[in-house]
DNA sequence: TCAATTTGACCGAG
DNA sequence: CTCGGTCAAATTGA
């Protein structure tokens, strides 16, 4: 049901978008890109609330970008075949919160992280199967959901078990959503995150789930690129790991997209919406669908505290 | 040569 | 069985 009229919200969205679009094309009026852009993100909000009513969980992106590069031609059976047996339950026993989330125009944040593996997602635009295949080759366009994973590139030196998570928008290949788990132990964690900065321009959606945080509450920012630098920064993460040039590239980048990713958080408490109603999943979402609150939240900084969407539980 | 990336296989959960 | 997350051999590029 929810889903039903989300898909219905979505299409309406994208209509609406189109017909800006074919409006724009005769007219240059500045309002009304600012209009495209809000509906963009308004699909893109829909989107992700469907991932997540349909179970998907987490605030994709895909990091890489470009289609696959071929630089791999390993014969397929190469490798794997006499791999030692190995435990790889972490994440998923360990049910880890994602320490924040950030949408950002660029996958980058300057810190340093490997790639350590790529996965396109379920319920993805293009799912991982032959026919996907297919659609990658003839489309210059990577699967717009496809997700990356890094670790700290220092994860085996400082044991640093930092990692995070990137994925691409659908509607929006310009923004990446980035998930983070867990800090940086290693020595890289001085400048915290690039949301950071005076006048820089920062992820304008941060949600902070708390975990590695000091006071364990969650915490939602979303800062305008207009320079509210002073608002921004009390909402940083305490611990993650930023240099100064980081923080230069972070000034650096075009303009991040702002919009509610509520609905696409992996873990609580977005993700385990199954009741039609009064579930705090939904009403964050309906948060997210009432404009009023929705605008609001999207230029002035609102904050959203998870812990007392909890208690609606 | 070595570090980084790619990508199929592996593994546990559901 | 499917899926998401991870591993690690093969590959690429500096």
């Amino acid at each position: 049901m929810a889903s039903e009229l989300m898909e219905r919200g979505r299409k309406s969205a994208a209509a609406l978008e189109a017909l800006l679009q074919t409006a724009s094309t005769t007219a240059s009026n500045p309002a009304q890109h600012d209009i495209r852009e809000l509906a963009e993100k308004i699909i893109c909000c829909l989107d992700r609330a469907l991932a997540a009513l349909h179970g998907e969980g987490a605030d994709n992106d895909d990091a890489t970008s470009g289609c696959p590069s071929g630089k791999r031609r390993s014969p397929p059976d190469a490798g794997a075949q006499a791999r030692p047996k190995r435990s790889r339950r972490s994440r998923v026993i360990g049910a880890e919160m994602p320490t924040r989330v950030e949408k950002r125009s660029t996958p980058d944040d300057g810190l340093l992280w490997r790639k350590y593996g790529q996965k396109d997602i379920l319920n993805s635009k293009y799912p991982r199967s032959a026919a996907a295949d297919e659609r990658l080759k003839s489309c210059s366009i990577i699967s717009n959901w496809r997700r990356t994973y890094f670790r700290c590139t220092y994860k085996h030196d400082n044991g640093c078990k930092a990692t995070r998570q990137v994925q691409q928008s659908e509607d929006d290949p310009s923004v990446y959503v980035v998930t983070y788990f867990g800090e940086h132990t290693c020595g890289m964690h001085a400048a915290a995150t690039p949301t950071v900065g005076e006048h820089g321009k920062s992820p304008q959606l941060v949600i902070n789930f708390g975990a590695g945080t000091s006071n364990g509450s969650p915490w939602l920012s979303a800062t305008g690129n207009d320079d509210a630098g002073s608002n921004s920064s009390q909402q940083v993460p305490p611990a993650a790991c930023s240099t100064e040039e980081e923080q230069r590239e972070q000034k650096e980048m075009s303009v991040c997209q702002v919009e509610s990713i509520l609905a696409s958080q992996p873990a609580e408490p977005i993700s385990s919406a199954d009741d039609s109603c009064a579930s705090p999943d939904l009403d964050a979402l309906v948060h997210c669908f009432d404009w009023d609150s929705c605008v609001d939240s999207l230029f002035d900084m609102e904050l959203i505290n998870f812990d007392e969407a909890s208690l609606l539980q």
